[in-house]
DNA sequence: CGACTCTGCCCC
DNA sequence: GTTCAGT
DNA sequence: ACTGAACGGGCAGAGTCG
Protein backbone atom coordinates (compact mmCIF):
# COMPACT_ATOMS: atom_id res chain seq x y z
CA UNK A 1 0.00 0.00 0.00
CA UNK A 2 1.02 3.55 -0.94
CA UNK A 3 2.11 5.39 2.27
CA UNK A 4 0.41 8.63 0.37
CA UNK A 5 -3.01 6.65 0.93
CA UNK A 6 -2.81 6.55 4.79
CA UNK A 7 -1.49 9.82 5.06
CA UNK A 8 -4.91 11.30 2.84
CA UNK A 9 -7.02 8.84 5.75
CA UNK A 10 -5.17 10.07 8.28
CA UNK A 11 -6.15 13.63 6.87
CA UNK A 12 -9.51 12.59 6.16
CA UNK A 13 -10.25 10.86 9.57
CA UNK A 14 -8.76 14.41 11.47
CA UNK A 15 -11.42 16.30 9.39
CA UNK A 16 -14.10 14.45 10.42
CA UNK A 17 -15.61 15.27 13.33
CA UNK A 18 -18.04 12.14 13.96
CA UNK A 19 -17.14 8.87 15.07
CA UNK A 20 -18.77 6.44 13.21
CA UNK A 21 -17.31 8.76 10.15
CA UNK A 22 -13.70 8.34 11.15
CA UNK A 23 -14.19 4.63 11.67
CA UNK A 24 -15.55 4.09 8.68
CA UNK A 25 -12.48 5.26 7.04
CA UNK A 26 -9.96 3.86 9.45
CA UNK A 27 -11.51 0.58 8.14
CA UNK A 28 -11.60 1.44 5.07
CA UNK A 29 -7.48 1.93 4.95
CA UNK A 30 -6.99 -1.34 7.42
CA UNK A 31 -8.85 -3.48 4.28
CA UNK A 32 -7.12 -1.81 1.52
CA UNK A 33 -3.58 -2.60 3.48
CA UNK A 34 -1.29 -5.81 2.88
CA UNK A 35 -1.27 -8.26 4.97
CA UNK A 36 2.30 -8.21 5.98
CA UNK A 37 2.12 -4.27 5.92
CA UNK A 38 -0.89 -4.82 8.80
CA UNK A 39 1.40 -4.32 11.62
CA UNK A 40 2.91 -1.17 11.02
CA UNK A 41 0.07 0.20 8.95
CA UNK A 42 -2.44 -0.52 11.94
CA UNK A 43 -0.28 1.17 14.29
CA UNK A 44 0.24 4.22 11.70
CA UNK A 45 -3.72 4.83 11.55
CA UNK A 46 -3.71 4.70 15.49
CA UNK A 47 -0.81 7.07 15.67
CA UNK A 48 1.69 4.76 16.58
CA UNK A 49 4.67 3.12 15.04
CA UNK A 50 6.26 0.15 15.36
CA UNK A 51 9.13 0.62 16.93
CA UNK A 52 8.57 1.84 20.28
CA UNK A 53 12.16 4.30 20.92
CA UNK A 54 13.65 5.76 18.01
CA UNK A 55 15.67 8.31 19.48
CA UNK A 56 13.79 10.96 17.51
CA UNK A 57 11.72 13.12 19.18
CA UNK A 58 10.42 17.53 18.58
CA UNK A 59 14.16 18.99 18.80
CA UNK A 60 15.06 16.78 15.51
CA UNK A 61 11.88 17.32 13.52
CA UNK A 62 12.34 21.23 13.32
CA UNK A 63 14.45 21.17 10.26
CA UNK A 64 13.20 19.02 7.82
CA UNK A 65 14.18 19.09 3.86
CA UNK A 66 11.46 20.38 1.42
CA UNK A 67 8.83 17.82 0.47
CA UNK A 68 9.02 16.10 -2.55
CA UNK A 69 6.77 16.56 -5.47
CA UNK A 70 5.60 13.27 -6.28
CA UNK A 71 4.97 10.15 -3.70
CA UNK A 72 7.34 7.10 -3.89
CA UNK A 73 7.28 5.50 0.00
CA UNK A 74 5.06 2.53 0.22
CA UNK A 75 3.99 1.04 3.91
CA UNK A 76 6.68 -1.53 4.27
CA UNK A 77 9.51 1.19 2.45
CA UNK A 78 8.79 3.90 6.11
CA UNK A 79 8.61 0.70 8.42
CA UNK A 80 12.05 -0.22 6.96
CA UNK A 81 13.38 3.26 7.26
CA UNK A 82 12.18 3.54 10.44
CA UNK A 83 13.67 0.31 11.74
CA UNK A 84 17.01 1.61 10.32
CA UNK A 85 16.79 5.19 12.43
CA UNK A 86 15.61 3.25 15.43
CA UNK A 87 19.10 0.89 15.36
CA UNK A 88 21.14 3.79 15.49
CA UNK A 89 23.57 3.68 18.42
CA UNK A 90 26.56 4.80 19.73
CA UNK A 91 29.16 7.87 19.30
CA UNK A 92 28.05 9.28 16.03
CA UNK A 93 24.73 8.28 15.95
CA UNK A 94 23.39 11.21 16.58
CA UNK A 95 24.84 12.96 12.95
CA UNK A 96 24.06 9.20 11.54
CA UNK A 97 20.24 9.16 12.82
CA UNK A 98 19.95 12.67 11.16
CA UNK A 99 21.06 11.65 8.05
CA UNK A 100 18.43 9.09 7.91
CA UNK A 101 16.02 10.80 8.54
CA UNK A 102 17.02 14.07 6.44
CA UNK A 103 16.56 10.65 3.51
CA UNK A 104 13.48 9.82 4.47
CA UNK A 105 11.48 13.02 4.76
CA UNK A 106 13.30 14.05 1.31
CA UNK A 107 11.74 11.37 -0.39
CA UNK A 108 8.26 12.25 1.45
CA UNK A 109 5.42 14.92 -0.24
CA UNK A 110 3.98 16.82 1.90
CA UNK A 111 0.75 15.18 3.02
CA UNK A 112 3.16 12.04 4.00
CA UNK A 113 5.90 14.26 5.85
CA UNK A 114 2.90 15.37 7.84
CA UNK A 115 2.07 11.62 9.37
CA UNK A 116 5.58 11.38 9.73
CA UNK A 117 6.23 14.16 11.67
CA UNK A 118 2.72 13.10 13.52
CA UNK A 119 4.02 9.71 13.99
CA UNK A 120 7.54 10.44 15.54
CA UNK A 121 6.21 12.95 17.69
CA UNK A 122 4.04 10.92 19.00
CA UNK A 123 1.23 13.58 18.83
CA UNK A 124 -0.63 12.89 15.26
CA UNK A 125 -3.88 15.08 17.00
CA UNK A 126 -6.43 13.39 14.27
CA UNK A 127 -8.59 12.42 16.66
CA UNK A 128 -8.35 8.92 16.46
CA UNK A 129 -5.89 6.32 19.05
CA UNK A 130 -6.21 3.08 19.60
CA UNK A 131 -8.97 2.69 21.59
CA UNK A 132 -11.22 4.15 18.18
CA UNK A 133 -8.92 1.76 15.47
CA UNK A 134 -10.17 -1.11 17.48
CA UNK A 135 -13.72 -0.08 16.16
CA UNK A 136 -12.38 -0.05 12.69
CA UNK A 137 -10.68 -3.43 13.84
CA UNK A 138 -13.87 -5.01 14.12
CA UNK A 139 -15.52 -3.38 11.18
CA UNK A 140 -12.66 -4.30 8.66
CA UNK A 141 -12.99 -7.73 9.93
CA UNK A 142 -16.35 -8.45 10.47
CA UNK A 143 -15.96 -9.48 14.12
CA UNK A 144 -17.43 -8.23 17.28
CA UNK A 145 -16.21 -4.99 18.58
CA UNK A 146 -16.55 -6.56 22.44
CA UNK A 147 -13.92 -9.43 21.04
CA UNK A 148 -11.29 -6.64 19.31
CA UNK A 149 -11.64 -4.82 22.51
CA UNK A 150 -11.01 -7.62 25.14
CA UNK A 151 -8.61 -8.80 23.24
CA UNK A 152 -6.51 -5.23 23.16
CA UNK A 153 -7.21 -4.97 26.78
CA UNK A 154 -5.54 -8.32 27.65
CA UNK A 155 -3.30 -8.54 25.19
CA UNK A 156 -1.91 -4.95 25.11
CA UNK A 157 -0.94 -4.69 21.52
CA UNK A 158 -2.54 -2.93 18.82
CA UNK A 159 -0.79 -4.75 16.08
CA UNK A 160 -1.08 -8.34 17.17
CA UNK A 161 -4.98 -8.10 17.52
CA UNK A 162 -5.36 -6.52 14.13
CA UNK A 163 -3.23 -9.36 12.63
CA UNK A 164 -5.26 -11.45 14.78
CA UNK A 165 -8.42 -10.46 13.24
CA UNK A 166 -8.24 -9.53 10.17
CA UNK A 167 -6.14 -12.41 9.55
CA UNK A 168 -7.91 -15.39 11.44
CA UNK A 169 -11.89 -13.62 12.52
CA UNK A 170 -12.78 -14.29 15.93
CA UNK A 171 -11.70 -17.25 16.24
CA UNK A 172 -8.42 -16.03 16.05
CA UNK A 173 -9.14 -12.80 18.66
CA UNK A 174 -10.59 -15.46 21.25
CA UNK A 175 -7.38 -16.84 22.06
CA UNK A 176 -6.35 -13.80 23.59
CA UNK A 177 -7.01 -15.24 27.23
CA UNK A 178 -4.90 -13.63 29.72
CA UNK A 179 -1.81 -15.11 29.87
CA UNK A 180 0.44 -15.67 32.65
CA UNK A 181 3.94 -13.81 31.42
CA UNK A 182 2.20 -10.91 29.04
CA UNK A 183 1.12 -7.76 30.96
CA UNK A 184 -2.61 -6.65 30.40
CA UNK A 185 -3.83 -2.81 30.58
CA UNK A 186 -4.29 -2.37 34.32
CA UNK A 187 -7.73 -1.20 35.85
CA UNK A 188 -7.66 2.43 36.15
CA UNK A 189 -9.68 4.68 38.89
CA UNK A 190 -11.82 7.81 38.72
CA UNK A 191 -11.49 10.51 40.56
CA UNK A 192 -13.32 12.46 43.15
CA UNK A 193 -13.22 15.69 45.63
CA UNK A 194 -13.90 13.87 49.09
CA UNK A 195 -15.00 10.35 50.09
CA UNK A 196 -18.47 11.22 50.04
CA UNK A 197 -18.85 11.52 46.70
CA UNK A 198 -16.37 8.38 46.12
CA UNK A 199 -18.78 6.75 48.12
CA UNK A 200 -21.79 7.69 46.12
CA UNK A 201 -19.93 6.38 43.43
CA UNK A 202 -19.22 3.05 44.37
CA UNK A 203 -22.19 2.03 46.66
CA UNK A 204 -22.00 0.85 50.06
CA UNK A 205 -20.85 -1.39 51.58
CA UNK A 206 -17.31 -0.32 50.13
CA UNK A 207 -13.51 -1.04 50.59
CA UNK A 208 -11.30 1.94 51.03
CA UNK A 209 -7.79 1.08 50.03
CA UNK A 210 -4.42 3.82 51.01
CA UNK A 211 -3.42 4.99 47.96
CA UNK A 212 0.17 4.82 47.60
CA UNK A 213 2.69 7.09 45.81
CA UNK A 214 4.70 5.18 43.83
CA UNK A 215 4.94 3.23 40.86
CA UNK A 216 2.02 1.01 39.89
CA UNK A 217 3.83 -2.77 38.90
CA UNK A 218 1.86 -6.11 37.67
CA UNK A 219 3.84 -8.54 38.28
CA UNK A 220 3.89 -12.22 36.68
CA UNK A 221 4.70 -15.06 38.20
CA UNK A 222 4.99 -18.55 36.70
CA UNK A 223 7.30 -20.94 38.40
CA UNK A 224 10.94 -19.59 38.72
CA UNK A 225 10.26 -16.97 35.88
CA UNK A 226 9.50 -13.26 37.33
CA UNK A 227 8.43 -10.20 35.34
CA UNK A 228 7.33 -6.92 36.35
CA UNK A 229 5.54 -4.45 34.37
CA UNK A 230 4.33 -0.50 34.48
CA UNK A 231 1.26 1.02 33.85
CA UNK A 232 2.59 1.64 30.38
CA UNK A 233 3.31 -2.07 29.91
CA UNK A 234 7.03 -1.78 29.89
CA UNK A 235 8.85 -4.69 31.58
CA UNK A 236 11.12 -2.81 34.31
CA UNK A 237 11.67 -6.04 35.96
CA UNK A 238 15.80 -5.84 35.85
CA UNK A 239 14.92 -2.38 38.24
CA UNK A 240 12.75 -3.87 40.72
CA UNK A 241 15.13 -6.92 41.65
CA UNK A 242 13.19 -6.60 45.42
CA UNK A 243 10.09 -6.96 43.83
CA UNK A 244 10.71 -10.64 41.71
CA UNK A 245 12.92 -11.55 45.37
CA UNK A 246 9.35 -10.82 47.43
CA UNK A 247 7.65 -12.37 45.06
CA UNK A 248 9.79 -14.98 44.53
CA UNK A 249 9.04 -16.07 48.26
CA UNK A 250 5.45 -16.61 47.97
CA UNK A 251 4.03 -20.08 47.93
CA UNK A 252 1.85 -19.96 44.89
CA UNK A 253 3.53 -21.07 41.93
CA UNK A 254 1.64 -19.05 39.28
CA UNK A 255 0.39 -15.24 39.92
CA UNK A 256 -0.59 -11.74 38.28
CA UNK A 257 -0.65 -9.11 40.81
CA UNK A 258 -1.50 -5.44 40.88
CA UNK A 259 0.34 -3.27 43.16
CA UNK A 260 2.10 -0.47 43.71
CA UNK A 261 6.59 -0.03 44.69
CA UNK A 262 7.75 2.59 46.94
CA UNK A 263 10.19 3.48 48.64
CA UNK A 264 10.27 4.37 52.78
CA UNK A 265 12.26 5.49 55.16
CA UNK A 266 13.56 4.03 58.32
CA UNK A 267 10.11 4.58 60.40
CA UNK A 268 8.66 2.93 57.39
CA UNK A 269 6.78 5.90 56.09
CA UNK A 270 6.63 7.08 52.64
CA UNK A 271 9.50 8.38 50.65
CA UNK A 272 7.73 11.74 48.28
CA UNK A 273 7.39 10.41 44.96
CA UNK A 274 10.70 11.74 43.32
CA UNK A 275 12.82 9.52 45.13
CA UNK A 276 11.22 6.27 44.70
CA UNK A 277 10.87 7.65 40.67
CA UNK A 278 14.80 7.42 41.10
CA UNK A 279 15.17 4.81 42.22
CA UNK A 280 12.51 2.81 39.49
CA UNK A 281 14.23 4.65 36.89
CA UNK A 282 17.34 3.37 37.53
CA UNK A 283 18.75 0.59 34.83
CA UNK A 284 22.08 0.13 35.85
CA UNK A 285 25.00 1.29 38.03
CA UNK A 286 28.40 3.07 37.12
CA UNK A 287 29.89 -0.44 38.87
CA UNK A 288 27.97 -2.59 36.89
CA UNK A 289 30.50 -4.35 34.95
CA UNK A 290 29.36 -6.59 32.36
CA UNK A 291 25.60 -6.84 32.73
CA UNK A 292 24.65 -10.19 33.23
CA UNK A 293 23.90 -9.35 37.14
CA UNK A 294 22.18 -6.36 36.48
CA UNK A 295 19.30 -6.62 39.00
CA UNK A 296 21.32 -7.00 42.05
CA UNK A 297 23.82 -4.56 41.09
CA UNK A 298 21.23 -1.96 41.33
CA UNK A 299 19.82 -3.06 44.88
CA UNK A 300 23.13 -3.68 45.73
CA UNK A 301 24.26 -0.04 44.74
CA UNK A 302 21.30 1.13 46.32
CA UNK A 303 22.02 -0.06 49.19
CA UNK A 304 25.47 1.11 49.29
CA UNK A 305 24.54 4.79 48.31
CA UNK A 306 21.91 5.31 51.11
CA UNK A 307 19.19 5.33 48.06
CA UNK A 308 15.73 4.35 48.79
CA UNK A 309 14.89 0.16 48.96
CA UNK A 310 11.32 0.05 46.75
CA UNK A 311 8.72 -2.17 48.73
CA UNK A 312 5.81 -3.85 46.94
CA UNK A 313 2.59 -3.72 47.88
CA UNK A 314 -0.58 -5.37 46.32
CA UNK A 315 -4.27 -4.53 46.33
CA UNK A 316 -5.19 -7.48 43.15
CA UNK A 317 -4.83 -10.92 42.31
CA UNK A 318 -5.94 -11.63 38.43
CA UNK A 319 -4.56 -14.69 38.08
CA UNK A 320 -3.53 -18.01 40.78
CA UNK A 321 -2.06 -21.27 39.44
CA UNK A 322 -4.04 -21.92 36.58
CA UNK A 323 -7.37 -19.40 37.41
CA UNK A 324 -8.36 -16.31 36.02
CA UNK A 325 -9.81 -14.24 38.70
CA UNK A 326 -10.48 -11.18 36.38
CA UNK A 327 -14.42 -11.63 36.06
CA UNK A 328 -15.02 -12.66 39.52
CA UNK A 329 -16.65 -9.46 42.27
CA UNK A 330 -13.41 -7.75 43.93
CA UNK A 331 -13.96 -9.33 46.83
CA UNK A 332 -13.56 -13.03 45.74
CA UNK A 333 -10.08 -11.42 44.48
CA UNK A 334 -9.30 -10.04 47.60
CA UNK A 335 -9.68 -13.20 49.76
CA UNK A 336 -7.37 -15.13 47.14
CA UNK A 337 -4.45 -12.51 47.58
CA UNK A 338 -5.37 -12.28 51.38
CA UNK A 339 -4.42 -16.22 50.63
CA UNK A 340 -1.70 -16.18 48.33
CA UNK A 341 0.40 -13.31 49.75
CA UNK A 342 2.12 -12.09 52.72
CA UNK A 343 0.12 -10.02 54.83
CA UNK A 344 2.85 -7.10 55.24
CA UNK A 345 2.57 -7.06 51.26
CA UNK A 346 -0.81 -6.27 51.43
CA UNK A 347 -2.42 -2.86 51.12
CA UNK A 348 -3.80 -0.95 54.18
CA UNK A 349 -7.63 -1.95 53.28
CA UNK A 350 -10.52 -1.42 55.07
CA UNK A 351 -14.63 -2.42 54.78
CA UNK A 352 -16.73 0.44 54.90
CA UNK A 353 -20.96 0.31 55.51
CA UNK A 354 -20.65 4.52 55.26
CA UNK A 355 -19.08 8.29 54.83
CA UNK A 356 -17.94 7.96 59.07
CA UNK A 357 -15.89 5.01 58.61
CA UNK A 358 -14.57 6.22 54.67
CA UNK A 359 -13.70 9.51 55.97
CA UNK A 360 -12.02 8.16 59.14
CA UNK A 361 -9.63 6.17 56.66
CA UNK A 362 -9.19 8.76 54.58
CA UNK A 363 -7.80 10.97 57.36
CA UNK A 364 -5.74 8.19 58.61
CA UNK A 365 -3.85 7.42 55.22
CA UNK A 366 -3.24 10.79 54.70
CA UNK A 367 -2.08 11.06 58.29
CA UNK A 368 0.07 8.10 57.57
CA UNK A 369 1.91 10.25 55.34
CA UNK A 370 0.13 8.42 52.07
CA UNK A 371 -1.19 9.91 48.92
CA UNK A 372 -4.94 9.53 49.49
CA UNK A 373 -6.98 6.37 49.12
CA UNK A 374 -8.60 4.45 46.86
CA UNK A 375 -12.80 3.51 47.54
CA UNK A 376 -13.74 0.52 45.73
CA UNK A 377 -17.05 -1.53 45.01
CA UNK A 378 -16.61 -5.29 46.23
CA UNK A 379 -19.30 -6.58 43.50
CA UNK A 380 -17.00 -5.49 40.69
CA UNK A 381 -14.75 -7.57 38.40
CA UNK A 382 -11.32 -6.43 37.13
CA UNK A 383 -11.97 -3.95 34.12
CA UNK A 384 -8.78 -4.02 32.46
CA UNK A 385 -8.12 -0.65 31.15
CA UNK A 386 -11.29 1.48 32.07
CA UNK A 387 -11.81 3.81 34.25
CA UNK A 388 -14.94 3.10 35.33
CA UNK A 389 -16.93 4.15 38.95
CA UNK A 390 -15.87 1.06 40.56
CA UNK A 391 -12.96 2.55 41.77
CA UNK A 392 -12.60 5.83 43.17
CA UNK A 393 -9.93 8.10 43.80
CA UNK A 394 -9.27 10.61 46.55
CA UNK A 395 -6.35 13.12 46.94
CA UNK A 396 -6.55 15.90 49.71
CA UNK A 397 -6.34 19.44 47.44
CA UNK A 398 -4.23 22.48 48.08
CA UNK A 399 -5.13 25.52 46.80
CA UNK A 400 -3.00 29.48 46.54
CA UNK A 401 -3.74 32.73 45.02
CA UNK A 402 -1.23 33.49 42.45
CA UNK A 403 -0.37 35.69 40.46
CA UNK A 404 0.30 35.15 36.41
CA UNK A 405 3.53 36.19 35.65
CA UNK A 406 3.76 35.15 31.60
CA UNK A 407 1.55 33.49 29.54
CA UNK A 408 2.06 31.23 26.50
CA UNK A 409 -0.08 30.60 23.11
CA UNK A 410 -1.79 27.60 23.20
CA UNK A 411 -1.57 24.99 19.77
CA UNK A 412 -4.19 22.53 17.80
CA UNK A 413 -7.72 23.71 19.44
CA UNK A 414 -6.05 26.36 21.41
CA UNK A 415 -4.39 28.11 18.69
CA UNK A 416 -4.57 31.51 18.87
CA UNK A 417 -5.97 31.52 22.47
CA UNK A 418 -3.45 32.73 25.32
CA UNK A 419 -3.21 29.57 27.31
CA UNK A 420 -0.71 28.22 29.39
CA UNK A 421 0.05 30.54 32.64
CA UNK A 422 2.89 30.69 34.36
CA UNK A 423 2.73 31.17 38.04
CA UNK A 424 4.60 33.19 40.66
CA UNK A 425 4.41 33.76 44.51
CA UNK A 426 5.01 36.94 46.35
CA UNK A 427 8.09 36.78 48.32
CA UNK A 428 7.41 39.65 51.00
CA UNK A 429 11.38 40.22 51.41
CA UNK A 430 12.20 41.66 47.39
CA UNK A 431 8.46 42.22 46.26
CA UNK A 432 8.84 40.17 43.61
CA UNK A 433 7.50 37.47 42.45
CA UNK A 434 9.01 33.99 42.56
CA UNK A 435 8.08 30.99 39.48
CA UNK A 436 6.68 28.06 40.46
CA UNK A 437 5.16 26.46 37.35
CA UNK A 438 2.45 26.54 34.82
CA UNK A 439 -0.90 25.61 34.09
CA UNK A 440 -3.21 25.36 31.88
CA UNK A 441 -6.00 23.24 33.20
CA UNK A 442 -9.05 24.10 34.40
CA UNK A 443 -9.69 26.71 31.45
CA UNK A 444 -13.18 26.44 29.53
CA UNK A 445 -13.41 27.77 25.86
CA UNK A 446 -15.07 30.89 27.67
CA UNK A 447 -11.91 31.24 30.26
CA UNK A 448 -9.70 31.17 27.41
CA UNK A 449 -11.08 33.92 25.59
CA UNK A 450 -11.53 35.78 28.84
CA UNK A 451 -8.06 35.80 29.61
CA UNK A 452 -6.66 35.91 25.81
CA UNK A 453 -8.04 39.60 26.37
CA UNK A 454 -7.28 40.34 29.84
CA UNK A 455 -3.76 39.03 29.51
CA UNK A 456 -3.34 41.04 25.98
CA UNK A 457 -4.28 44.07 28.32
CA UNK A 458 -1.33 43.28 30.83
CA UNK A 459 1.34 42.37 27.96
CA UNK A 460 5.06 43.86 28.47
CA UNK A 461 6.12 41.74 26.12
CA UNK A 462 4.88 39.83 23.18
CA UNK A 463 6.69 37.21 22.15
CA UNK A 464 5.70 34.79 19.30
CA UNK A 465 5.80 31.99 21.87
CA UNK A 466 5.49 33.49 25.34
CA UNK A 467 3.90 36.70 26.31
CA UNK A 468 4.96 38.49 29.39
CA UNK A 469 2.50 40.52 31.74
CA UNK A 470 2.40 42.68 34.53
CA UNK A 471 2.37 40.83 37.59
CA UNK A 472 -1.38 41.78 38.50
CA UNK A 473 -3.62 39.09 37.87
CA UNK A 474 -4.97 36.50 40.85
CA UNK A 475 -5.76 33.21 40.23
CA UNK A 476 -6.48 31.07 42.03
CA UNK A 477 -4.29 27.40 41.62
CA UNK A 478 -5.55 23.83 42.56
CA UNK A 479 -3.04 21.60 43.05
CA UNK A 480 -1.34 17.93 45.15
CA UNK A 481 1.72 18.95 46.72
CA UNK A 482 4.78 20.65 46.28
CA UNK A 483 8.25 19.40 45.07
CA UNK A 484 11.99 20.14 44.88
CA UNK A 485 12.67 21.64 41.72
CA UNK A 486 15.79 22.36 40.20
CA UNK A 487 14.14 24.47 37.28
CA UNK A 488 12.50 26.95 39.09
CA UNK A 489 14.34 29.95 41.29
CA UNK A 490 12.64 29.12 44.59
CA UNK A 491 13.70 25.33 44.63
CA UNK A 492 10.30 24.46 44.52
CA UNK A 493 7.44 23.75 42.37
CA UNK A 494 3.43 22.46 42.34
CA UNK A 495 2.29 19.58 41.36
CA UNK A 496 -0.47 18.85 39.05
CA UNK A 497 -1.26 22.63 39.24
CA UNK A 498 -5.12 23.62 37.73
CA UNK A 499 -6.92 26.76 37.38
CA UNK A 500 -9.97 26.77 39.88
CA UNK A 501 -11.25 30.82 39.42
CA UNK A 502 -9.20 33.71 38.44
CA UNK A 503 -9.54 36.63 41.90
CA UNK A 504 -10.43 39.91 41.04
CA UNK A 505 -11.23 40.54 44.16
CA UNK A 506 -7.55 40.56 44.93
CA UNK A 507 -4.35 42.41 44.22
CA UNK A 508 -1.25 40.85 43.73
CA UNK A 509 0.22 42.40 47.02
CA UNK A 510 -2.38 40.50 48.91
CA UNK A 511 -1.46 36.81 46.27
CA UNK A 512 -0.22 34.13 48.62
CA UNK A 513 3.73 34.22 49.93
CA UNK A 514 6.91 31.99 49.03
CA UNK A 515 7.04 31.11 52.54
CA UNK A 516 3.49 29.35 52.34
CA UNK A 517 4.90 27.24 49.56
CA UNK A 518 7.69 26.07 51.50
CA UNK A 519 5.44 25.53 54.47
CA UNK A 520 3.45 23.29 52.32
CA UNK A 521 6.81 21.94 50.84
CA UNK A 522 7.98 21.20 54.61
CA UNK A 523 4.91 19.31 55.41
CA UNK A 524 5.22 16.32 52.66
CA UNK A 525 6.35 12.51 53.79
CA UNK A 526 10.08 12.69 55.08
CA UNK A 527 10.09 16.24 54.34
C1' DC B 1 36.63 15.24 32.39
C1' DG B 2 32.03 18.07 33.40
C1' DA B 3 28.19 20.72 31.35
C1' DC B 4 24.84 20.51 28.27
C1' DT B 5 20.70 18.89 25.14
C1' DC B 6 17.51 15.54 23.94
C1' DT B 7 14.58 11.54 24.69
C1' DG B 8 11.15 8.57 26.85
C1' DC B 9 4.18 4.10 23.73
C1' DC B 10 9.08 7.62 31.00
C1' DC B 11 6.89 7.95 35.70
C1' DC B 12 3.37 10.51 38.19
C1' DG C 1 -0.84 12.96 35.96
C1' DT C 2 -6.02 16.77 35.59
C1' DT C 3 -9.37 18.90 33.12
C1' DC C 4 -12.47 20.17 29.31
C1' DA C 5 -14.99 19.35 24.81
C1' DG C 6 -17.24 16.45 21.54
C1' DT C 7 -19.85 12.39 20.36
C1' DA D 1 -19.69 6.96 29.47
C1' DC D 2 -16.04 7.16 26.68
C1' DT D 3 -12.34 9.18 23.81
C1' DG D 4 -9.05 12.52 22.63
C1' DA D 5 -6.47 16.57 23.25
C1' DA D 6 -4.81 20.34 25.77
C1' DC D 7 -0.31 20.35 28.22
C1' DG D 8 2.45 20.04 33.68
C1' DG D 9 7.39 18.54 36.79
C1' DG D 10 11.18 15.50 37.34
C1' DC D 11 13.95 11.50 36.63
C1' DA D 12 18.01 8.66 34.39
C1' DG D 13 20.54 7.66 30.35
C1' DA D 14 22.69 8.55 25.90
C1' DG D 15 25.18 11.37 23.14
C1' DT D 16 27.69 15.77 22.08
C1' DC D 17 30.74 19.54 22.94
C1' DG D 18 34.40 22.41 24.83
Amino acid sequence: MRFLDLAATSAAVGATSGRRAKVELLAAALRSLDPAEVPAGAGYLAGELRQRQTGVGWASLRDLPPPAAEPALTVAAVDAAVDEIAAVRGPGSQARRRELLGRLFATATADEQRLLVGLFSGELRQGAQAGLLADAVARAAEVPLAAVRRALLLAGDLREVAVAALSGGAAALAAFGLQVGRPLAPMLAQSAPTVDEALAATGTPAVVDVKLDGIRIQVHRSGQDIAVFTRSLDDITGRLPEVVAAVRALPARELVLDGEAIGLDAAGRPLPFQETSSRAARRTTPSTTGGTAVAPAVLAAAERTGQAVLTPYFFDLLHLDGTDLIDLPGRERWAALAGAVDPSLLVGRMEVDGPEQAGAAFAAAVDAGQEGVVVKDPDAPYDAGRRGSAWVKVKPRHTLDLVVLAVEWGSGRRQGWLSNLHLGARDPRTGEFVMLGKTFKGLSDELLRWQTERFLGLAVEKGDWVVRVRPEQVVEIAFDGVQTSSRYPGGVALRFARVVRYRDDKSAAEADTIDAVRAIHAGRPTG
